[in-house]
DNA sequence: TCAAAAGTGTTAACTGTACACCCATGT
DNA sequence: ACATGGGTGTACAGTTAACACTTTTGA
């Protein structure tokens, strides 16, 4: 698997960064990708910059690709995290000797950075996540059970559920993270999963079935000794 | 009234931008301010830069404190613009020429700028707009006549209308929009200027009533041969 | 025929809408 | 007293929640 390079100097904007919190779902669970830098224990959410001539969503699509392999995702920006004292130049600097690079050469990463977050909804089961140069791995992580993230990207997740809760019913028939058939109840787990409550299976059924957003298709045999549920996809407009 | 002097190169942080939308409410009408640049019939949303060690949501504050002279504004962060192309280079150099300004000092202003986007809620009547050194106007406008503006500030000023009408109960009362006392009548009014279609006053009067952020105060008297409204304040927390 | 899980019917509670009605006020 | 605009009562419609019931499936 090739690793990229790291960026060189004067390519990106100064001082501007992305974050994206990507979402992934594993049947019960809701996950998201982290990248754990070289021998550091530190660990972060998958971002990147901003290329001098290049779109903010155009970039943040370059650095999703590079990290996952996935091409054409769902994405949403819902905040820019702008604080000055967001930085931890110390972790970046011990990311950097970790790594064998000069901190006089990259000393524009230890400066301030003021990063637009995203949030993308992806199928897990695609996902083979991609360590970039920077990081030796990229993997998913339970919501609940996180390790602690370096600088503000705890909050930035928060942030990132937050928002995905808010009219989830819109979102998730628009991301990718439930497979181009489910069933109702797989509908169900990722709704509960993402709101953390736990829903009535018949009026969950109901309100899904009222919204017009599913279409219904053959039913799915399982082999299990009851009543075969029909498969579901998302009406795309 | 002291204009602002220009701002020196290297103070900020190159390619970054904000804008704010500042909403105002005069009695029926939804207004917002807009500046117009000296010589030029250019039309812009009063914006601004960010210092190198500024935090961004300071460096908002501190530009409406500039256009507006109001301090502790209710601001709010929407989204960030970051297309490559919504510079237009011709028209900002125009206003620097017209300003007298040579563009190679001020270069840095002729190129790509992402911006991140606030709205604002500001009483129209505590308003008294102050033009800065680049602009010879700056005015309030009905949203629905505003004029020509440079770059993608149209689209900015949509978004913002878009995401104010979301959940327009609580940033209303957030805002400072309203007098400290108003009216139901007055609050309607606001209501319907913001959304743009006409409201059932007794279905309304129940509605914000259920809301429970409504304090009750005396009535008001208005020499109207007619029963006397009570004036109501937002319940802050 | 039984257990498990899916799907549907039914009713009661809740919410929102429309409109009627009553109340206060200055002329 | 009456016209004007503010406040509340009420009835109806639409939506949601809870639970019972039926259906399908494989053992």
């Amino acid at each position: 698997m090739q690793k990229m390079p790291l960026p060189a100097v004067n390519e990106h904007i100064p001082h501007l960064a992305f974050d994206s919190v990507i979402f992934g779902f594993s049947g019960t669970q809701l996950k998201i990708l982290i990248m754990e830098y070289h021998n550091t224990n530190i660990f972060a959410l998958p971002g990147g910059f901003v290329k001098k001539e290049e779109h903010l969503n155009d970039a943040v699509r370059r650095g999703l690709k590079e990290r996952t392999g996935l091409d054409n995702i769902y994405l949403e920006q819902f905040y820019t995290f702008g604080d000055a004292d967001r930085q931890k130049p110390e972790a970046m600097r011990s990311i950097l000797a970790n790594n064998g690079l000069s901190p006089e050469k990259y000393s524009w990463m230890l400066e301030r950075f003021i990063s637009v977050a995203y949030y993308a909804l992806i199928n897990y089961q695609d996902v083979v996540p991609q360590p970039d140069a920077l990081s030796d791995s990229c993997q998913w992580y339970n919501i609940d059970a996180l390790p602690p993230l370096m600088m503000d990207h705890q909050l930035i997740v928060e942030k990132a559920l937050e928002t995905l809760r808010n009219n989830l019913d819109r979102k998730l028939a628009k991301g990718n993270m439930l497979p181009p058939k489910f069933t109702m109840k797989d509908l169900q787990n990722a709704y509960e999963a993402i709101l953390g409550t736990p829903l009535l299976r018949t009026t969950f059924q109901r309100r899904m079935l009222s919204l017009e957003i599913l279409e219904r298709h053959e039913k799915q045999y399982s082999g299990g000794a009851h009543k075969a549920p029909f498969l579901y996809s998302f009406i795309k407009n």
